[in-house]
DNA sequence: CTCCTCGTACGATAGACCTCGTAGTACGGC
DNA sequence: GCCGTACTACGAGGTCTATCGTACGAGGAG
């Protein structure tokens, strides 16, 4: 059938702030591709709302890519959006700060840290 | 045997500060049994200096704890001494905090708030 | 309308991971 | 010296994961 899905506007599958898990979450962050988009979006977070998944650099291919996002969105770190032919990413920081106070913070202080040190001279 | 093995003081191989990586610790972090040690550990931490690996109560075979336990060995999170037939293990926690300032205690909160709020009626 | 871009779905593959059981080594007690 | 306890090593099974390639639907640009 080409099945009547109700193209008005797509819905994605987000586990409500109950269901996320914290080690759901360290999984999710454990992955450096997964960390890295996380803190792109991080980075991102102050200025808008929302990066869609070609903003973010990642060394692999587009089916990866997709399959990184819906790692990151079912396990509560990242929340997605339809806007057109693009999908807006943001951080669930509202939640997670609700949840885990500080995690979120305290994971990309360490990456950026580490990131530094590995690069340093 | 015949190798000369030194059998005084068997040692372990442990990573060096340096050498810990973020994705590692997260990893290693993010499995259910795992965190379940590292929570026993980090509620003895202030008693005493270590916990055998025979102390720790785990649903798991011995030979599935020595696996996690190296896991937690090889990615830095805890520390492992031979003290005659028992092995004693501890919590990194000045190379935890030097590195990634706050991270550990940031997840042991956050798991004790995750198992107070399942288990909550 | 036609095309192009964005992202998805499906299948495949290679590697990692968690779990176990059995056999073996190191150390202390008798 | 002999045995029991504490942990390890090795191998195996089953599942999950990360990656890719190709083929496809949805929406904007011309």
């Amino acid at each position: 059938m080409t099945t009547a899905a109700p193209s008005s506007t797509r819905a994605l599958d987000h586990p409500t702030r109950a269901e996320i898990r914290l080690e759901g979450v360290l999984h999710a962050l454990s992955d450096p591709m997964r960390l890295r988009v996380v803190r792109q979006l991080a980075a991102d977070d102050a200025g808008l709302g929302g990066l869609s998944c070609s903003q973010i650099d990642l060394p692999v291919t587009k089916s990866t890519s997709t399959h990184h996002f819906r790692v990151l969105r079912e396990s509560g770190v990242i929340q997605q959006i339809y806007r057109g032919t693009a999908k807006l990413n943001g951080l669930r920081r509202d939640d997670l700060e609700a949840l885990f106070p500080g995690l979120l913070d305290t994971v990309l202080t360490a990456a950026t840290a580490q990131a530094e040190r590995v690069s340093a001279p």
